[in-house]
DNA sequence: ATCGTTTCCGAAACCGGTTTCGGCAAGGGT
DNA sequence: ACCCTTGCCGAAACCGGTTTCGGAAACGAT
């Protein structure tokens, strides 16, 4: 049987602009080069029965004639459809609204590097979450999926770990040591938050910390009171709230930290937002942010580099762990074992000037080396 | 030849947890009711030559064993993923960063309403956002595209016009009248603004528009244009900016304008973030917002709630406007005719504290009916 | 020269659906 | 009673790829 060499093969050129109908399949190629489309199939994926010289051959011819597989024809095989999950869930106070939009940059291009896609839903609720993943599971949306802010006892994993689909936590959870999972070390940024503190004097640090219910405040917590430990200074029970994720919320708390016999002359707060109720607690009371009383957040939000005086802060990544997050979830989809896909980064101390030296005290300012450990 | 009716078809329940490798195929489906698969598939596919009687019958077998097409198998005949896409340009002053995931929402709800979902790529530059709209289109990634704000003679529209593929726009653009659209009526809310603080007996009224790549900054300077005809108020060239979109750049605007012989006594913003700069101005020269000075911005974002005095704007629900696009986009690829597609809404008039009466003149203080026509 | 091994590719089945085509049986008209 | 529709479904091709299987040719060893 004599193919006809000729055909649909005039007008190559690869940055040409799409036109619908023009798309040339694999069988295209393999009658151009007088071979079978599997033994293309097969040299395009390496196969290792395919001789590297016909390799190139098909490479090549498949390069010039712009040839680029349909994902889903593949998937519909391979069951694989490149593409990453990701279910955002709105509502509690704004989430994660402020870094969205870099957390995408990172994961975009981290999948598009990878030959991936980016597919997003969002839900209003817990129980819509996991409606929304089973849906995505059960119609095969994704190959796998990226869990942002990680809660104890998180119902997502139990889902996804039953449905037996690769995913990749942000922010490590107790208990899980053999999942993918990225993080930021917010314990050894609140224990440098201390340093700093302690260094200019600060004796009596409070410390608002966000929504009990996600990973990250226990572990913020704990490099909060590591680093009073280390520094000598005791803790004060009056001077600890929870649960401070909105302006609001950490208004409140601090009122009451604030009017208490004993008020604290720095307050850490687990997220700039709460930072930001400080100020407004602060300017109720006449106090001078940086001067009569010091704050530093968490999260490094545009916000807090405008608002007066800037507000020392930890800066966190997100594009980058966008970034990781997405190879983490794609390595992991093509079968590395989750140990050896757990990353975790240091958040950047930002000081500005919301911290100062403690007031009534003589400091020993020494500048002061802050280091994080762990 | 005898099919079995047993086999796959023990432990029915809907909502059961996804497991993996229990999927029901259509031949599934079919061997359970003893038919053929074509005949399932083109019964739930609402074919005109199955009886209706079968088709209720293979609904309820199909739904009681929970079968779902895989979407991705029925494209690679269809020729339609199911899904719409969205390639999100970052980088220049933040872009849409505060009402991106509302927006999102709205889109991907709107989107999963029909039983598409959201793909969704992130760029740097507009050159990177022609490159992935054409390989999103070369891999026919999604279905069809939403075009988030729209340019004064948009690329990205002679690109997608060429792929011939289907995408509404964000935001109206002149000369494309045949184009699947939503818009908020910006113009109208400009207008609106002028007529408010002429009602407050302001008569220098200063505005300061949006970037002039954007389809509405035209449209919003119109807008203006005409509230103050219709307020009977005359133009001072001087009192007019362009291009400020981020906090400094207004600012640097407002300086000047606060600065000239004839300073306005209120400023009308065409972006919200534009009217934060003003505040910064206002207070540098020792203006009181709201007293001095009068303020209108416009988008909503949550800052401006928060600042003092709080800012009078114009909310965008941009929850709403990804509704609407994702259902507009979905009937243009399901074939409906681009006229027709096409909706307009109002953004909606926050009067807040940073609009108050003209200082030093007398206010015909009627409290004034604010309509806005067009 | 003979007989296994490799090397390398073609043929065909397969993935999970959709769509075209053709034919059988029931219904309708004369 | 006969023919011609019409309604309804089965058979098979098809979509664009991937993967298994088998065999021909080249190679190597005896």
């Amino acid at each position: 049987m004599i193919r006809g060499g000729i055909g649909a093969s005039m007008n190559f050129d690869g940055k040409d602009m799409p036109r619908k109908g023009a798309r040339v399949k694999i069988s295209d190629v393999s009658d151009a080069l007088g071979l079978t489309k599997s033994t293309v199939s097969r040299a395009l994926n390496h196969y290792p029965d395919i001789s590297e010289t016909t390799r190139t051959r098909v490479q090549a011819m498949a390069d010039k004639m712009g040839y680029r597989p349909l994902s889903h024809a593949q998937a519909i095989r391979t069951g694989l459809v490149k593409s990453l999950g990701l279910v955002i869930q709105m509502g509690d106070h704004d989430a994660q609204r402020p870094f969205l939009s870099t957390f995408l940059a990172g994961l975009s291009e981290g999948a598009s590097a990878e030959g991936f896609t980016l597919t997003i839903a969002t839900s209003n609720s817990e129980q819509a979450t996991l409606d929304t993943f089973k849906s995505m599971i059960r119609d095969h949306k994704a190959d796998g999926f990226i869990l942002p802010r990680t809660m104890v006892d998180d119902p997502r994993i139990a889902l996804l770990r039953a449905a037996d689909v690769p995913f990749v936590l942000f922010g490590r959870v107790a208990g899980a040591a053999d999942l993918p999972s990225y993080d930021i070390k917010g314990g050894a940024a609140m224990h440098e938050a201390v340093q700093h503190l302690a260094a200019l004097g600060h004796r009596q640090i409070a410390f608002i910390n966000g929504g009990t219910q996600y990973s990250y405040a226990p572990t913020r917590a704990d490099g909060f009171l590591r680093g009073m430990r280390d520094a000598g200074l005791s803790v004060n029970p009056a001077l600890m709230a929870q649960d401070a994720v909105t302006i609001d919320q950490a208004r409140v708390a601090a009122d009451v930290m604030l009017a208490a016999p004993n008020p604290p002359t720095a307050i850490i707060c687990a997220v700039d937002m709460a930072a930001l109720g400080v100020y407004e607690s602060a300017a109720a009371c006449g106090l001078e942010i940086g001067d009569d009383l010091s704050v530093i957040g968490y999260d490094g939000i545009p916000e807090g580099a405008h608002v007066s005086p800037p507000l020392s802060t930890f800066a966190v990544d997100f594009k980058h762990a966008g970034l990781r997050l997405s190879n983490l979830l794609i390595r992991n989809i093509r079968g590395e074992k989750p140990t050896g896909l757990q990353e975790t980064a240091a958040a950047q101390f930002l000081r500005r000037g919301s911290t100062g030296p403690a007031p009534h005290s003589q400091t020993n300012s020494k500048g002061g080396n802050y280091e994080s450990e762990l």
